[in-house]
DNA sequence: ATGGCTTCATAGTGAAGA
């Protein structure tokens, strides 16, 4: 079983390079995050002409999450239960016996913000929630955009984001109190080449100079960690006309 | 240099992203 995310920054705008995609790496499941785009405008027959049911939450202009499966999503729920909010940051579905978490993490603009504050409280609900639905699913993926760089080799330039958002270390420790759940984090599982990245800024040819940070991925339950066989970025997508700022992450699971 | 692009809301410019 091949599962994904991908940030597509406006499905509107990336839905050619998502059918593309999903054509050529046939993923039984593709996490989607910033859709931007109203449920009443998501392209479900497009997707389902590609042989791919879909589930999703979105919103105008920000955010929106969607799961994009071969097999069609179960239990489908809605936003975090407990949090009451407007933004649409997370969906999660059942997908033949694994429960899939698409989250979109608040970015937190600047550490002390009003929206740093935010994104610290979304990721404690977050936790709070996984610690109760493990136990519900003990085959658990959380694959989506974090917007935390867990280590310093995660980013480009480490001594030029000390401290800021992204990296800070009230951020890194929401991320290991998502470990300490029991999830493990499926590219470092791997030997990986070093300075792999899942975001490049547009701006000062940042991609081409990999200047990047790795805040797309996929974490595993235990029982899904040990089947994991690989996981990869796959950064041609973001060399193509009008690209996501992201990457897709791809895990494949045995069995 | 707190910028640089890109998207979306808009109809000239501003917010937000990371």
């Amino acid at each position: 079983m091949r599962i994904a995310t991908w940030n597509v920054n406006s499905l509107k705008v990336r839905l050619p390079h998502v059918l593309d995609w999903l054509a050529a790496n046939q993923p039984d499941v593709l996490c989607l995050q910033e859709t931007k785009q109203e449920d009443s405008q998501f392209p479900l027959a497009a997707l389902q002409q590609a042989g791919y049911q879909a589930v999703f939450s979105g919103q105008k202009t920000y955010n929106g999450v969607a799961i994009i499966s071969k097999v069609a999503g179960a239990e489908v729920m809605y936003g975090l239960p407990g949090f009451p909010d407007e933004q649409k940051r997370l969906i999660a579905a059942t997908v033949n016996g694994i429960r899939v978490v698409c989250m979109y993490a608040p970015n937190g603009q600047s550490v002390g913000s009003d929206k740093y504050r935010y994104k610290l409280a979304w990721l404690d609900a977050l936790r709070e929630w996984l610690k109760e639905e493990l136990v519900r699913h003990p085959q658990l993926a959380l694959l989506g955009d974090y917007n935390i760089a867990p280590e310093d080799r995660d980013v480009h330039d480490p001594q030029a984001w000390a401290g800021s958002v992204l990296v800070s270390e009230q951020e890194r420790a929401a991320f290991h109190a998502l470990e300490r759940l029991g999830l493990r984090d499926s590219f470092r599982l791997f030997a990986q080449p070093e300075q792999s990245y899942s975001w490049w800024d547009y701006r000062m040819m940042a991609f081409r100079r990999n200047m990047g940070l790795r805040i797309d991925l996929i974490l595993l339950s235990a029982p899904l960690a040990q089947n994991c066989t690989g996981c990869t970025i796959d950064r041609a997508p973001r060399k193509l006309e009008r690209p996501s700022d992201h990457a897709p992450v791809v895990a494949d699971l045995a069995g």
